[in-house]
DNA sequence: ATTATTTTGCAACATAGTTGCAAGGTGTTA
DNA sequence: TAACACCTTGCAACTATGTTGCAAAATAAT
């Protein structure tokens, strides 16, 4: 099924790479966010880790995938939903993070609240990050 | 002026070094949030790289700073308001990161809006970092 | 002042991320 | 579908970031 990975890459006008193809895979296969060394250690030695780490970069750039951001100094990065093109995104959802599983979900209905800031703070993005433990690690 | 940082060391049950005293005066000094780099240079050679990482982190436990998410693989720092212990933190204020200048602002008059989560999850802590242009980069 | 405990600096290592360049693959045009 | 231009990849080398063990130095306790 590389159907869908091909025309996601053309709707952002990029062109069709095998890295391409199987990075953006491993992300329609995840429900959670993936982080440069989890797509390392599932392709293997497949790719050059410097092609995986250009492949994030112009993902985030066409608004494929977002970046999520984290306390402890690792970058995950999740799809972003349909709307997102170059140099826009639209990601203003919360994000979770299990500490017990490491899980990264995005909790696409729920919104994130405005937030009134002091004068002449003017915001362009926001994001929730709630961590704590997910309904498959409750006790 | 080192009576503050003895104090606040002593209230956290920190004994009294060099390194505590200076790392804590930055932290002092500056409105906004520091990172592990800003710190070195601020600080030149006076120490080891080693024992500034040691020193944030034993603040971090000792609940002196706390960490602030971001989306660059960068951690910075900031301090706690005095209501935080060891192993316990209370920040749940915004955090505002400038596009522009990349300061850091801690904003304790905003609060985090309570979210609603899916069945199941958990919350411990809730991070709002919003990110945009601040009032000194405005035009 | 002496001792026990912590903290520091050093060295070595491990991981993460970047850049330049040549070789290979992709897309375009005729 | 062949030839070309352009983009992407892999390699090598490098920089930055973070960790660990251990001996020496500093701090705290007696």
């Amino acid at each position: 099924m590389e159907i869908k990975e091909t025309d996601k890459l053309k709707k952002h006008q990029l062109s069709i790479t095998d890295a391409r193809k199987k990075i953006l895979a491993f992300f329609l296969q995840t429900p959670g966010a993936l982080a440069h060394a989890d797509i390392e250690h599932k392709s293997g030695t497949e790719f050059d880790r410097v092609t995986i780490y250009r492949t994030l970069q112009t993902f985030v750039e066409k608004g494929i995938i977002h970046t999520i951001p984290t306390s402890d100094n690792s970058i995950r990065y999740a799809l972003c939903k349909d709307e997102c093109v170059t140099g826009h995104h639209h990601d203003d959802h919360v994000h979770f993070i299990c500490d017990d599983c490491g899980t990264t979900y995005c909790l696409d209905h729920v919104s994130v609240p405005k937030v009134k800031l002091p004068k002449g703070f003017k915001a362009v993005q926001t994001d929730l990050v709630v961590s704590g433990s997910c309904n498959k690690c409750e006790q």
